[in-house]
DNA sequence: AACTATTTATAAGA
DNA sequence: TTCTTATAAATAGTT
């Protein structure tokens, strides 16, 4: 709908990206809204923006019981092959332990996340820091891990083309050596130590943290098709590990 | 869209109910599906009938990890909710319900211990970071208001002390001079110009980070009645913010 | 289900 | 970002 058909693949240019999730996802929340009211549906959606924004939309603005509903439902569907107690003797007991369990790991996490704070003690803070401090640490070398992986097929891709390249570069010059043999009849002007075509640029893929080339540079990428943009988004200081 | 305009409303035909909801469903999802792919975009979407026939959508068929996303992110929002079903209809019901929850819970909880990192993208690694090096920053700047607190009170403990001592001593003088005027039958050897009995250590509670002065030290100690092992257990690098 | 007349959504441009 | 507009897409009512 629109100026031009569109192809069913991610839209390589950034801000057009990011303009047409605005436009859809104002579209897209609308439409579940519609059918929401409509049709007495209930709706649940949860949408992430590329850059981890989140947006969402529940029937009657309750997105939790939506999910409870879900996961009861495909919890149940998992629950056919693992058998829960069949009937604990006291329903109550058992209730209230996972009652009791759900606000321990709630509170937990608060202040794993920073907040309620106020009434941890200086040592226990303490043992909070350090702890959040390990996970940081594990975060970041699995985070680098990923990188290297990335760079390292990054560079392996960048090999093959490199191989590639020569070979057709050499098929060139068999070429114009046949050519040199015969007359020239056609090309006034032959291609001698002319550049090859796909004379891959020089170290194409290792200009991480450089800065962004914007659109123009598009057209002259290399010809790996692995995505830049993570690394390009990725902060500087993402190498300490 | 359509042959006439649609009020937003509850349509109250069974049947055309049913089927708009058939149709727009269709149009949902593919709407879901396309922005996902065209703007590289996460998404969810659950719905259910208004018979309770679940369908659903999510970016890579896994629902899971978006909804162990979205926890993460609308923590904050959520908290305590939930009002205790006195006596569920469906115990049942009830159990698997929060046996779903604690496992979303705990999946989320190790990955801020920095653990099962493997299924994580780098995109969610890197925001993951992010949240939890903000948490750091909370709890440090909370740790050190805790031991400004702590600094604050012994220095007023110290300042009554010492205004104690000075009253003390100032009794004691007048002591003297009243000494000096009757005849000295008692003792042969005045105080004069001797220490106050309760002078108190040169800056007696700021030697925070010196090095620890041992069992030695523990009978020259000040009277603060303040625990300071938490200060001395206390790293140097405490107080970055 | 299929078929269209219309309404809606939206891509491209400003 | 927001508005405009030509055009593609969705879909309400009909067959």
């Amino acid at each position: 709908m629109g100026r031009g058909k569109v192809q069913l693949k991610r839209i390589e240019n950034k801000i057009n990206r990011q303009v047409t999730f605005s436009k859809r996802r104002v579209g897209l929340l609308k439409k579940a809204h519609e059918i929401s009211v409509l049709c007495d549906a209930e709706v649940a959606l949860i949408c992430f923006s590329y850059k981890g924004k989140l947006f969402e939309y529940a029937t009657d603005s309750c997105m939790d019981s939506i999910l409870e509903k879900y996961e009861r439902y495909s919890f149940a569907e998992r629950q056919s092959v693992t058998n829960e107690p069949q009937s604990p003797a006291n329903w109550t007991l058992e209730y209230s332990k996972l009652k009791a369990r759900i606000e321990l790991l709630q509170r937990n996490h608060s202040h794993y996340m920073g907040e309620n704070l106020d009434s941890m003690s200086l040592k226990d803070l303490q043992m909070l820091e350090q702890q959040i401090d390990t996970s940081l640490k594990n975060i970041r070398s699995r985070k680098n891990q990923q990188l290297q992986e990335s760079i390292s097929e990054m560079q392996k891709k960048e090999k093959a083309l490199r191989e590639q390249n020569n070979m057709l570069e050499k098929k060139i010059k068999e070429k114009e050596k046949k050519m040199a043999v015969q007359p020239q009849w056609e090309l006034p002007n032959h291609v001698a130590n002319g550049p090859p075509f796909l004379m891959a640029p020089q170290l194409p893929c290792l200009n991480i943290g450089g800065a962004y080339e914007g659109e123009s540079a598009e057209a002259t990428r290399n010809e790996l098709d692995l995505n830049l943009d993570s690394l390009y988004s990725c902060h500087l200081g993402c190498f300490t590990t």
